[in-house]
RNA sequence: GGUCCCUUCGUCUAACGGUCAGGACAGGAGAUUCUCAUUCUUCAAAUAGGGGUUCGAUUCCCCUAGGGACUACCA
C-alpha cells in the first residue's frame, strides 16, 4: 500500500516554525517513498477561527516552494479537505458511535462542569468529567434531545483494561484505560466535531497510512486508538515527533525570538535556510552532512534517522545557513530578492528607477558575501544612495593618530585625488599603498579617513569599489565635508 | 498531583556491544585581508548518577535524578 500522509493544521493563528517542521517531515516522507501528501485544514474552532491564519497557510508553503497532492485549491478524490465542510460526516459518525453504545449524549452543561472542576480542584483531585450521563438510558437520552436540550457526544472509555499502541520511534506504549481523560467530548453542542472525532474520522477516510506529528500528541494516542477500535478500523502507524524547544528548555514560544515563519520570512531567510536547518532538527543524514537542499531532502529523508529527544531551536545555526544559502545565490536572484527589503527601508523607491538598479546591480558582489539576512543589505550600501548620516568626527581619526594628522591625510588624498579615483579597483589600491608608504603611514590608517568619510562607518564594503559606484563628484565632496569637520 | 515521553560537547547530532566518542553551529587562538565579512589552520568542549547483563557497554535491562508534554465542548 502506498504512503499517505497529511499535514493538518489548524487555522486559528500563524504558522508556527514547530509545525512547518511537521509538515516538511511529513512531506518529505511522502517525496521519498512515492506517497501522497495532503493537506487538511482542521477548521472545527469556529470561535477561534482566522480566515488570515488560513491565508498564512498558504504563503507559507507557496514561500517554502512545498505543493501537496490533495487539499485545498487542488482537490483529489477524499475531499472535501476542510473539516467545516464535512461536518455531517462527524455527525453520522458520532451517531453510530452511540448506537453501538461506545459513545453517549451528555446534557451537562458548561456551568455544572465548571463546578465540577472547582469541587475537584479544592480537594485537590483529578480533574476530570465525573460521566454523569454515562448511563443515562438511551430513550431518556433521545427524549431530552427531541426536547431541544443541548448536548453533546461522548466516548465510553473503558473503565477497566489497558489500551496499547505502537509508535514508529518510541516503541509500544500501553496505558490504563483508568488513567485515560475520562469521556472524551466527541461531538460539542454546536455540532461541530472535537479534534479527536474529526482527526480519527477523516484519517481513516481519507485512508492515511502513516501519522506524523509532534510528540504532544502522545497522551492522548490511546484515546485515538480507542476511536478506531469502537469503529472497527484499523489504526495508522504512528510516529511522533520530538518536539521543538526553546534555549529554555520550554516549547519554543516567542519570547525565545521569531516563531512564525512569517516573521522569518521578515526578518530576512531565506526558505532554503529554513528548510535546510529545520530538518536537521531531530532528524540526521549521516555523521557529518549538514548542506541539504529541498530536491535532496525529497530524496533522502527517512524515518529510521529520525531523533526521539526534543530539540533546542538554535537561531544562531540558522542564522550560519541563512549566509551560506545567500552566498550561494546567483548574483540576479539575490537582486530580486533584496529589493523589496530595500524599498521597506526606503533606500531604493517604488517601482525601483533604471539608475538605482544601475548601482545596485554593482553592489550586489561586494555585499553578498556579507550578509546574513536580507534585511541586513540596507546597513551596507545605504551610503551609496543616500546622503549620510551625521558620524561622530572622531571617527576620522585613526587609533593613535591626530584630527591634524587625519585632516592632512585626507588633503592628500583629495590632492590625489586624479591618480587613484577612475582607475580600477585594484591600480587604485596600488596606488595608495604606494601613497602610504611614501606618507610612512599604514594602508589602513590611509584608508580608515577616507572610509569614514565616504561611507560614515568603519565598517563598510570594498573602499575603492564603493568609491567607484558613488561617483566621482560625489566622493568629493564627502572628502571636502570630512576636512571641514576635521577643522572645526 | 496523576499519566506518559525524553537524557552524548553550550546547541544540533554521529557512532552492527569493540572508535583516540566523529561532524556542524557557537566560542578561543592564529593566517589571509583596505574595515567588516568570506576563506583557511588550530584549540577547547560530552556519554546525568548508581546498579546490573557481558570478555567488553554511549549502545541492552533496572533504579534514581533532571527535563518536557498532556491532563478543555483548543487543536
Amino acid at each position: 500500500m502506498s504512503v499517505r500522509v497529511r499535514y493538518a493544521p489548524s487555522p486559528t493563528g500563524l504558522q508556527h516554525i514547530g509545525g512547518v517542521r511537521t509538515a516538511l517531515f511529513n512531506y518529505f516522507f511522502a517525496r521519498s517513498s512515492g506517497g501522497t501528501f495532503i493537506l487538511r485544514i482542521e477548521d472545527t474552532d469556529r470561535e477561534r477561527y482566522d480566515p488570515r491564519a488560513l491565508q498564512d497557510i498558504y504563503d507559507t508553503f507557496d514561500w517554502l516552494g512545498i505543493r501537496w497532492d490533495e487539499g485545498p485549491r487542488v482537490g483529489g478524490p477524499y475531499g472535501p479537505y476542510f473539516q467545516s465542510e464535512r461536518t455531517a460526516l462527524y455527525q453520522k459518525h458520532a451517531e453510530k458511535l452511540v448506537q453501538i453504545e461506545r459513545g453517549y449524549y451528555c446534557f451537562c452543561t458548561p456551568e455544572r462542569l465548571e463546578k465540577l472542576r472547582e469541587e475537584q480542584a479544592k480537594r485537590k483531585e483529578p480533574i476530570g468529567y465525573d460521566r454523569h450521563c454515562r448511563n443515562l438510558s438511551l430513550e431518556e437520552a433521545e427524549r431530552r434531545k427531541r426536547a431541544g436540550e443541548p448536548y453533546v457526544v461522548r466516548l465510553k472509555i473503558p473503565l477497566e483494561g489497558t489500551t496499547t499502541f505502537h509508535d514508529r520511534l518510541i516503541g509500544t506504549v500501553v496505558h490504563a484505560n483508568k488513567d485515560i481523560n475520562p469521556d472524551p467530548v466527541l461531538l460539542k453542542s454546536d455540532g461541530y466535531p472535537t479534534y479527536h472525532l474529526a482527526n480519527v474520522v477523516d484519517d481513516h477516510l481519507m485512508q492515511i497510512t502513516h501519522i506524523l506529528r509532534a510528540q504532544e500528541w502522545i497522551p492522548s494516542c490511546p484515546l485515538h486508538v480507542l476511536i478506531y477500535q469502537a469503529f472497527g478500523w484499523e489504526p495508522p502507524e504512528y510516529c511522533h515527533l520530538p518536539m521543538v524547544m526553546g534555549s529554555d528548555g520550554h516549547k519554543l514560544s516567542k519570547r525565545h525570538g521569531s516563531t512564525s515563519l512569517i516573521e522569518f520570512r521578515n526578518a530576512g531567510y531565506v526558505p532554503e535556510a529554513i528548510i535546510n536547518y529545520i530538518s536537521l532538527l531531530g532528524w540526521s543524514y549521516d555523521d557529518s552532512r549538514q548542506l541539504f537542499t529541498k530536491e535532496e531532502l525529497e530524496k533522502l529523508f527517512t524515518l529510521d534517522k529520525l531523533n526521539k529527544a526534543p530539540a533546542v531551536f538554535d537561531y544562531k545555526k540558522l542564522e550560519w545557513f541563512n549566509g551560506v544559502y545567500i552566498r550561494e545565490r546567483d548574483k540576479e536572484t539575490l537582486k530580486k530578492e533584496l529589493i523589496p527589503f530595500l524599498q521597506r527601508d526606503g533606500i531604493l523607491s517604488n517601482p525601483i528607477t533604471e539608475e538605482e538598479d544601475r548601482k545596485l546591480t554593482a553592489c550586489i558582489p561586494l555585499i553578498q558575501e556579507r550578509l546574513k539576512f536580507l534585511t541586513d543589505a540596507s546597513q551596507w550600501i545605504r551610503f551609496l544612495f543616500q546622503d549620510l548620516l551625521p558620524y561622530p568626527v572622531e571617527a576620522l581619526v585613526p587609533k593613535k593618530g591626530s584630527r591634524e594628522e587625519a585632516r592632512k591625510t585626507l588633503e592628500t588624498l583629495l590632492s590625489t585625488m586624479d591618480q587613484w579615483f577612475p582607475k580600477d579597483p585594484h591600480q587604485s589600491e596600488e596606488f595608495l599603498r604606494t601613497l602610504s608608504e611614501s606618507l610612512n603611514i599604514k594602508l589602513g590608517n590611509l584608508l580608515m579617513p577616507l572610509r569614514v568619510a565616504i561611507t560614515g562607518s568603519s565598517v563598510s564594503p570594498p573602499l575603492m569599489e564603493s568609491i567607484q559606484i558613488l561617483g566621482r563628484e560625489e566622493t568629493m565632496k564627502r572628502i571636502q565635508r570630512a576636512i571641514q569637520l576635521l577643522s572645526e
